[in-house]
DNA sequence: AAGCGCATGTAAAAGGTTACATGATTAC
DNA sequence: GTAATCATGTAACCTTTTACATGCGCTT
């Protein structure tokens, strides 16, 4: 799902807002599948098996009447204090949109200045790509290069943008609704 | 670098564009790391052994007088065909950014129609995406859910929104310039 | 001769996908 | 009883990263 051992983790982050079957999960995650992608059963169920083993959450199998039983796993306070020290960790510099988005849905268990703290790495790290991406087109925009290269560099200059307009006003809404109760979090989406 | 058996149809397209080393391709990938990553030599060196057994390449060691030699790869007619085949299969239905951007990158070798199709099927997912993500915001904004998840879906839903935008610009400059000369392909970046 | 940037390579380990196997329960 | 959905799991295969190993050629 990710490199990085990230994908058990991000696992573990969804057990701590609600305990969850795999198969609970699997179908969780479907519907951002374009951005982070759902993992396999094949890497899933080993993935929890992995975090069981480590005692970072445990297991409870649910009967119900109407359908198949099933596990359902929890977190453990271990699993608790592993997945604060991996949200505490700085966004590496080489982290993926999938990687962004996975700390993104975490948000929930995580304090504002947290969250706001983990939006202006990824602020920082895009306006960085943003600018390469740029320099880059206007090298190459001399010499007739590929054309394929510029679709792809301004394609890329595009989402960048995008993403740093998105990152700014999700920032200020943070920094508005600094300690006010649960906190607002409107749409910014244009 | 990408699953499908992706990344060594993509090496051998940037083969097409000009001979180059190993070296070479990682330090002309690096610029796009952000939006594709560049590979690792690992990884790299392998796929070009690989793609020499398949006949689809060949090698030329070029020796210069002030630095260690190198080996240059050239793209062979069987690579130019398989190169072929592969660009004219639809985009599957998984298809990721990486996956798009490394067909983008490739336009320079491909007739306007074909990236014209492209793009037009690129935009049929995103468009498709883009709903799920609405969808699943509004049914999730009723009740008070996890924070994350809406800060995550509302993240996804900008950048689908961006490159829905970038996708009818681009595909716009396309239908101008349709047969004329090269092809213009202005910058659509916001 | 020591160190650095260039350049290529291999092996071990980790991680993921695909395909297969299994079983419960409901609906026909 | 047979198909369909729900649910979990394993094994073979493929690819990638990480870490190491090697060597050329220039500079100090």
């Amino acid at each position: 799902m990710a490199g990085m051992m990230n994908a058990r983790f991000f696992l573990l982050g969804l057990l701590d807002q609600r305990p969850m079957s795999g198969y609970d999960i699997k179908r969780y995650l479907k519907s951002l599948e374009w951005l982070i992608g759902s993992p396999s059963f094949g890497s899933l169920y080993p993935s929890l098996h992995a975090l069981l083993d480590q005692g970072l959450v445990t297991v409870e199998i649910a009967s119900r009447s109407d359908k198949p039983p099933r596990k359902q796993y929890s977190i453990t306070d271990a699993g608790r204090l592993a997945l604060q020290e991996w949200a505490d960790r700085p966004i590496f510099p080489r982290a993926t949109l999938k990687d962004f988005v996975m700390v993104l849905m975490l948000a929930g268990n995580l304090t504002l200045p947290r969250v706001a703290a983990h939006l202006e790495q990824r602020r920082a790290q895009v306006a960085t790509q943003r600018a390469v991406l740029e320099r880059e087109l206007h090298e190459t925009s001399g010499q007739m290069t590929d054309s394929g290269e510029r679709l792809a560099l301004d394609y890329g200059l595009a989402l960048a943008t995008a993403e740093l307009a998105w990152l700014d006003a999700t920032l200020g809404d943070l920094a508005e609704g600094d300690d006010s109760a649960t906190g607002p979090l409107q749409g910014n989406a244009r």
